[in-house]
DNA sequence: CCATATTTACGATTTAATTCGTATAATAAA
DNA sequence: TTTATTATACGAATTAAATCGTAAATATGG
């Protein structure tokens, strides 16, 4: 598989890419190492679901040196936007407002970054 | 199981439960029916899910007549929170601000909306 | 009452995700 | 060069989710 349609990594996957995102590209010891601190799984584990996810082509892999190194293909924002519509749709009845009043009210957020939220609102409101 | 402790339903769980909280309680029969009508899906197939989601806890049944009731145990809120929560750590980095964003940047939404959002921002920012 | 329809129960299959053991190749260390 | 370490490849087992067929029980319409 060559290019990314469907950006529907599973919940392991999702782990992996998450590291990958945070690296801009990593080998599979540093992504293991990085699970493994907060997970009991094994090595071997953990390269069976990068291979699968070369598979899918989820991340691309450099194999000119023994050692392999991978980068996620898919991106953080597409694959937020993608799982947030979905969740939108099967958690918040299609509305995405019930869910930022849900997000906000629940979880505690700074003030820099309320401000941030207000400015996006200020551009959203005048349209 | 009696208690719903770990809120995780799959995501076919979530179809019914979707149906459940919008109708308060249903039938096999009439959460069926809304579901084939977005979905093609065999009436067992339904049944059986349900009757799943009674054994774990997630839906209450009223077996006192043959056609059974039911109803859904978990509630939307504690739902929308719990998978919320997970979403905004693990495909957010901990950032429920950045959830924000994504959700009001990508999908659009009602001045009304808005204005309830600005509200619940201005109550936050006060704090 | 009899035939038809509806419902539940239950088991079995299929598919996907996750996990890991073992073999083999490549590298590094001694 | 021999030994130990580190990698990948691959197959297989396990677990969980989803699907559906069939049988038995119950209700309904004629």
């Amino acid at each position: 598989m060559a290019q990314p349609k469907n950006v529907k990594p599973t919940e392991s996957e999702l782990e992996i890419l998450q590291v990958l995102w945070s690296k801009e590209s990593a080998t599979v010891r540093e992504v293991h190492e990085e699970l493994a601190a907060s997970k009991d799984v094994g090595y071997t584990t953990t390269l069976k679901l990068m291979q699968i996810m070369h598979d899918k082509g989820l991340v691309s892999r450099d194999d000119s040196s023994k050692t392999h190194i991978y980068k996620a293909i898919v991106s953080r924002e597409k694959t937020q936007k993608h799982l947030l519509g979905k969740m939108i749709n099967t958690l918040f009845a299609g509305s995405p407002a019930q869910l930022v009043m849900q997000a906000l009210g629940n979880h505690k957020t700074s003030k820099d970054e309320l401000n941030e939220i207000q400015n996006l609102l200020n551009t959203l409101k005048k349209q």
